[in-house]
RNA sequence: GCCGAAGUAGCUCAAUUGGCAGAGCAUCGCAUUCGUAAUGCGAGGGUUAAGGGUUCAAGUCCCUUCUUCGGCUCCA
């Protein structure tokens, strides 16, 4: 038999039996690297560690240091997952089982929902499973032979119709467990020595609502326990970042019943960060050029039927209130109310373009399972604006709108965010205004701009709005979920159903495009991110409190009030702890409250004018004359420092 | 909206097989006047999310609704 030849990454070549398996060459090269292999790469294909390989080719042995060895070895704690769950209920059926960012999880369509205690059954039975030393062994199945083999396992037939090719691979997990897969997974289950599961939760099958819905088991896994710890108390850690406790221990915004779900109310320090964002965003917005406006929050239907939000946006909309001659209805968005202030006058290309911007609050009747805190509202105040501007300034309007997000992100101290070109679904169209040569355009323009900027981003099918295309900003908050913040839009759809128009050069009509864009997304969103970004620690431009005064005894009352004053004087944001408490109390109680500043004031500092400075950060700064201490805080207010 | 879990004092949480609703912190009062993360003593505080049912008896069991949490779907 003639030989094939093996070439490893460092370049060097060795000859090899056809059939040799990954492992044989691992083992050759060192005992040590076998016993570390979790994979294969053979010619850039993922390989099980045992499957042989036939002709010539490049091979790479995958360890835990890579990336990849991480999702097979996951993806192998899935099906051990599944061999417990079918040990244990016989009855159940499997929908598909993939490694994720976090871990992986398993869908499974049975009867009696699994509880949490079942969990626990689960997971002690993989261990069972796990030291039984069983090998994943990859076979192969002709497609019919499949799907008789399958039977009622409707699922993995459906995939297998779906999926398979005529001949198609399956792996083993002892003698009873068989799943349609692609592969690879590691040797055997002695290689999976720490993982955890973590939650159930229903999940449509192949993510569409009308799909039956199934029990999805989430779980984790890692290459050592230590890893696995860790991980799990990252996730403690972050859990004490969760905007929506820190935004209760701060005093900072509250959700009543009463009123209703989804619709938060802003507590005094909260709304302090909110009228700061506000007042930010509508400074940098005049220095570009923007006239804000103010418009009503209820508009007649028929203004949205025009819009065609009616048609595309109802099932987003609180219904509408019927009056005695007209339905009126809560706006879901601003943008018919900006297209007709541009229309309330004649517009001339001279004008162009024409930035409307607005603190817009607007109403949209999210669904309750999707309410959260203060990122998922349904009553928000966007840094709304609209542009309308000739088809020429657009990309040149497009780049202004990315400087301003760029000096905002800049500002708030966001330094991690993707970019995320959202188009139509093709498969989808009904849900978009049918316009196939406008979204073509619309796709383009926003193409060449983010070209033109060298902007690397992804492109994300269904994620459009109705009207058009756009590009979203995407942040993650403190557990990892990405969501959409800033956006630019490029609209043909609007101003042609509104049959907007400016006198070009030309004296002739012509029709002008509209830009819709948020830059600091709405108020309630981006509060929510600042809080953990900062875990509630905000810099002290933003800080609700920047400074707390804290008199030692009751004889330094009176000089408090004063350094007070002089704090506020110079527009510091601060408070004095009258309380006959020690002062241990005080300062544990603003160092709990994050105040960027404790200012202790004893008989000392009294005589000499001055504070004692106690960061909440870095401990007792020694004591400092008061107006050197306004001075400095006042640099960092003015020049919006956000490290400390 | 859907699947699952949960809701007890302002907050965090107890309360045995159904058998007198409790603690810490916070609040209020009094004392204390203290130098960089919790001073002491005392007092008040509840229609156990709301409504209905079973029972001699319900925080506990059953039903409905609301809200919250983890997901799915959806989105700024």
């Amino acid at each position: 038999m003639d030989s094939i030849e093996i070439t490893l990454p460092d370049g060097s070549r060795q000859p090899a039996a056809p059939g040799t398996r990954p492992i044989d060459i691992a083992r050759q090269i060192s005992p040590r690297l076998a016993d570390a292999a979790v994979v294969a790469k053979v010619d850039g294909e993922m390989y099980d560690l045992t499957r042989p390989i036939e002709k010539s080719a490049q091979l790479q042995i995958l360890t835990p240091r890579d990336p990849e060895a991480l999702q097979v070895y996951r993806h192998s704690t899935a099906h051990l997952l599944a061999a417990a769950v079918l040990e244990l209920y016989p009855e159940t059926k499997l929908g598909i089982g993939p490694a994720i960012e976090s871990g992986f999880y398993y869908d499974f369509d049975r009867a009696t929902p699994f509880t949490p205690e079942d969990l626990e059954k689960i997971e002690n039975k993989m261990w069972e499973i796990q030291k039984r030393h069983l090998p994943y062994e990859r076979v192969y199945t002709r497609k019919e032979e499949g799907l008789r083999k399958y039977g009622d396992a409707w699922m993995k037939c459906e995939l297998i119709r779906d999926r398979a090719g005529e001949v198609f691979s399956e792996y083993t997990l002892g003698p009873h467990f068989i799943d349609f897969c692609r592969g690879p997974h590691v040797p055997d289950t002695s290689k999976i020595k720490a993982f955890k599961l973590l939650s159930i939760a229903g999940a449509y099958w192949r993510g569409d609502e009308h799909n039956k819905q199934l029990q999805r088991i989430y779980g984790t896994a890692f290459f050592t326990q230590k890893e696995l710890e860790d991980y799990l108390k990252r996730l403690e850690e972050a859990k004490r970042r969760d905007h929506r406790r820190l935004g209760k221990e701060l005093e900072l915004f509250t959700v009543n019943e009463t009123v209703g779900a989804g619709l938060p109310l802003w507590l005094p320090k909260g709304a302090t960060i909110r009228r700061l964002l506000e007042e930010y965003i509508l400074e940098r917005e005049r220095a570009a050029g923007y006239q804000h406006v103010y418009t009503p929050d209820l508009a007649k239907v028929e203004l949205y039927q025009r819009s065609g939000h009616w048609e595309h946006y109802k099932d987003s909309m609180f219904p509408p209130m019927d009056l005695e001659t007209e339905q009126m209805v809560l706006r879901p968005m601003n943008c018919p109310h900006h297209i007709l202030i541009y229309e309330s006058k004649q517009r001339s290309y001279r004008d162009l373009p024409v930035r409307i911007a607005e603190l817009g609050t607007m109403y949209r009747y999210e669904r309750s399972g999707a309410l959260s805190g203060l990122s998922r509202v349904r009553c928000m105040t966007l840094n709304d604006a609209h542009i309308f501007c000739a088809p020429e300034q657009v990309k040149e309007e497009f780049i202004g709108v990315m400087k301003l997000v760029e000096q905002a992100y800049k500002d708030l101290g966001i330094t991690q965010y993707s970019y995320r070109l959202s188009l139509r679904d093709p498969a989808d169209k009904q849900k978009y205004v049918d316009n196939d040569a406008m979204w073509a355009l619309g796709e383009r323009v926003l193409r060449e701009a983010l070209d033109a900027l060298e902007l690397k981003y992804v492109a994300a099918p269904g994620e459009a709005a109705f009207y058009g295309p756009k590009l979203d900003i995407q942040l993650a908050d403190v557990m990892g979920h990405e969501e959409t913040y800033s956006t630019i839009q490029v609209d043909f759809h609007l101003p042609n159903q509104f049959g907007l128009k400016y006198v070009g050069a030309d004296g002739k009509d012509h029709q002008p495009v509209m830009i819709h864009r948020g830059v600091i997304s709405t108020m309630e969103r981006m509060t929510s991110y600042l809080i953990e970004l900062y875990g509630g620690a905000f810099p002290v431009w933003l800080a609700p409190v920047q400074a707390i005064v804290l008199p030692i005894t009751d004889r330094q009352m009176e000089y408090g009030r004063k350094v007070l004053a002089d704090l506020q004087a110079a527009g510091v944001r601060a408070e004095l702890d009258e309380r006959s408490e020690k002062v241990n109390l005080k300062i544990r109680e603003a160092q709990l409250q994050k105040i960027p500043y404790m200012l202790v004031v004893g008989d000392r500092e009294q005589q000499n004018g001055q504070v004692a400075v106690r960061n909440r950060k870095h401990g007792d700064q020694g004591a400092q004359a008061v107006a050197d201490f306004i001075a400095e805080i006042r640099g960092l207010i003015d020049s919006k420092t956000v490290s400390e």
